[in-house]
DNA sequence: ATTATACTATACCGTTCTGTATAGTATATT
DNA sequence: AATATACTATACAGAACGGTATAGTATAAT
C-alpha cells in the first residue's frame, strides 16, 4: 500500500524531471497526485523541503539499485569496476530513464549558496567516492583519479542522454571507461 | 560604443548564468540593465526570443574563442586536437566562467519540443562536431568516435566545475583526454 | 518646423506563484 | 457516543510573472 505522501513525492519526482523544478508548481503537483496542497504541506513543509526530498530519494534509489546490480552480478571486486558502466548503460537506455536528478537540479539553482544546489553537488561528491571504494577494492593505484574520470563520463553521458533521448553516447562512454580502467590496472 | 540591445543581451546572459533562467524575471534583468520593460520588448518580443538570443551569441562567442586560440597556437592538424583540452582548461577555470550555456538551458526545459531545449541539443551536435572536424584533419580513423569521447569528458568537466568551482575535475579530464586520443591514433 | 528614432516612466492586465485560513467529511479507535 | 486522524474543498493573501498601453522626453535628420 502506498501512502499519499509518497504518490506525491513520485509525482514530483516525475514532473521535476519531465518539467523542471521550477516550472512545476504546486498546484500541477496535488492536482496530478490527486489530493490537495493542505497535505502537500502537511507532509512538506515548504516547496523547497519537497525537492530535496525527491533527490535524496532519487539517490537513495538509483545508488541501491545500482549497488544490487553490482553485487548480484559481480564475484571478484575487479570485476564489479569492470562491469559498472555495463549497468549505467541499462539504467539510460531503460524506457523510464528520465535523467540524474542532481544534474538538473545544480543547472536549477546555480547558487553554490542555495541548499537544493549544495545537496547536489554532495549526491554527485557521493556518487564519486561511491567509484572510488570500488576502485580500491580492485587494488587500482590512483583510485580517486579513476573515479573521477570514471565520473566525468558518467555525468557526461546522462547529459548527452538527456539532451538527446537514444543518443548513443553511453556505447562510447563504455569505451572509453574500459580504456581508463584498463591503463588504470596496469599501472 | 556598446547599444543598449548588447547591455540587455549581456546583462541577461549573466543573470541566467548566475541566478538560472527561469529563476530570472524580466523585471530584473531591466532594472540591472538599467533601462525599461519597453526597450527590452522593443529588441526581444518575448522572454524566449531573449533566451534564445543569449544562448546563440554565448556560443558563438565560445566557439570564436576556441578557434582562435586553436588557429593561432596550433601548426599541424594534430597539434590541434592534442591542445584542445589545454584551452578547454583555460576556459573553464578562468575567474569569469560561469558554465556552458546550453548545459544548464537543457536542464531547465527538459522537454524536447521545447525550441530551447532544442537549440540546447544543437549546439551540443555543433561543438561535437567541430571537434570531430579537428579529428579527421588529423587523420584520425574513428574521428567521430573520438569526438563523442572527448564531448562526453568536456561536458562531464564542465558540468562538475558548475556544481563545484575548483573542482580541479578538468585536470583529470585532460589526462582522460590525451589517452583517448592517443590510443585513436595509434589504430 | 517637422518628423522619425530611441528611449523613459508608470500604470496596468490577467495569470500564476507559494503558502494559509476556514470549514467540513470519512474512518477508525476508544 | 466521543475523539483523534487523515483527508478534501475552496477561497484567499500577497507577491511575482510575462507582456502591453499610454504618455512623454531628448536628439538628430530632413
Amino acid at each position: 500500500m502506498t501512502t499519499l505522501r509518497d504518490k506525491i513525492l513520485d509525482t514530483a519526482t516525475d514532473l521535476f524531471q519531465t518539467r523542471g523544478i521550477n516550472s512545476t508548481g504546486v498546484d500541477t503537483i496535488v492536482a496530478v497526485a490527486g489530493t490537495t496542497k493542505m497535505t502537500l504541506y502537511k507532509y512538506f513543509h515548504t516547496k523547497e523541503g519537497l525537492i530535496l526530498e525527491v533527490l535524496n530519494k532519487s539517490q537513495e534509489d538509483f545508488q541501491n539499485w545500482l549497488d544490487n546490480k553490482l553485487t548480484s552480478n559481480s564475484k571478484a571486486p575487479a570485476d564489479k569496476i569492470k562491469q559498472l558502466f555495463d549497468f549505467i548503460e541499462e539504467w539510460v537506455t531503460s524506457p523510464n530513464f528520465l535523467g540524474m536528478g542532481f544534474i538538473k537540479a545544480s543547472a536549477e539553482f546555480p547558487n553554490e549558496e542555495n541548499p537544493i544546489h549544495q545537496l547536489s553537488s554532495k549526491q554527485s561528491r557521493e556518487f564519486r567516492q561511491y567509484i572510488s571504494k570500488l576502485a580500491n577494492e580492485a587494488k587500482i593505484k590512483d583510485a580517486d583519479g579513476l573515479a573521477l574520470q570514471l565520473s566525468l563520463l558518467f555525468e557526461g553521458a546522462v547529459q548527452a542522454e538527456q539532451m538527446k533521448r537514444g543518443s548513443g553516447a553511453i556505447k562510447y562512454a563504455k569505451k572509453a571507461a574500459k580504456l581508463l580502467i584498463d591503463g588504470a590496472i596496469k599501472q
